[in-house]
DNA sequence: GACGTATATAACAATATACGTATATGCGTG
DNA sequence: CACGCATATACGTATATTGTTATATACGTC
């Protein structure tokens, strides 16, 4: 295991980071909330804490985990460079519907340039 | 291939997206600007597209790739969570250097409960 | 110090992913 | 319509990752 990416491609580890943003959390503690069999929450919290993404407190017999900041802001940094594309693409899209919405009164002829549907189902929020 | 965690989880992928996010480019750009087999990247490009992540258009005989922006505000929205946690710990991180600062002349007992260390090097940008 | 709880690790099987090589398709041009 | 360029796909293989079962370590309690 080597990128923050690859980590968190894992979507068990996803759900292990999500409920570690809330607050801190022992293996057991996320065994039950995750429904996952104690071995498995072991080996992704390995993943997990030697890429630095989250760190363990001994307390007693249980290990309490928490978040690590750094690490995944790696990811967001990543993304940064998408973001200005996104809100171009808002207002494009805002101008792609309403263009739409006119050209269903006044039909016209099909784009030139053919564009790829995607296969997978759309996965926009709404 | 599944979400769009596992898609941007390999590193040619991220590498084709960032050469996207700068202008649509054809395959043979790619190819030759990112020295990887043509085979290769038409691999990555139809996972991609079947994601949703980018769209082709038909030029001739090349095929220009561009951006969508949509599928990759997925992994934003996913890193919104932490986003909160790292504003709080920057203030945190910030006290902290400037206790180790005054504890070099002044020196303490180290603390009682034990954190791990992280085992592969560090990654936070400067 | 034996026992139970909590967590970590080992070993193995199953699955999947990525790359390389070779080949197929599609399009424009002579 | 044969040829060449641009891109896509098929196939075999190496490698890696995940889940599962079993076991090891660590700690508190009686």
């Amino acid at each position: 295991m080597e990128s923050v990416f690859e980590i968190i491609a894992e979507p068990n580890r996803r759900a292990i980071l999500s409920l570690l943003a809330g607050a801190e959390q022992s293996v057991g503690d996320i065994e039950r909330r995750l429904r996952m069999p104690q071995p498995t929450v072991s080996k992704h919290l390995r993943v997990l804490r030697d890429a630095g993404i989250v760190s363990s407190t001994v307390d007693a017999q249980r290990r309490l985990y928490r978040l690590q900041p750094g690490p995944l802001q790696e990811v967001d940094a990543w993304l940064a460079q998408f973001r200005r594309f996104w809100s171009a693409h808002i207002d494009a899209l805002e101008r792609h519907l309403n263009r739409m919405d006119r050209d269903r009164m006044d039909r016209r002829a099909p784009d030139k340039k053919k564009t790829s549907t995607r296969k997978t189902g759309g996965r926009s929020r709404p």
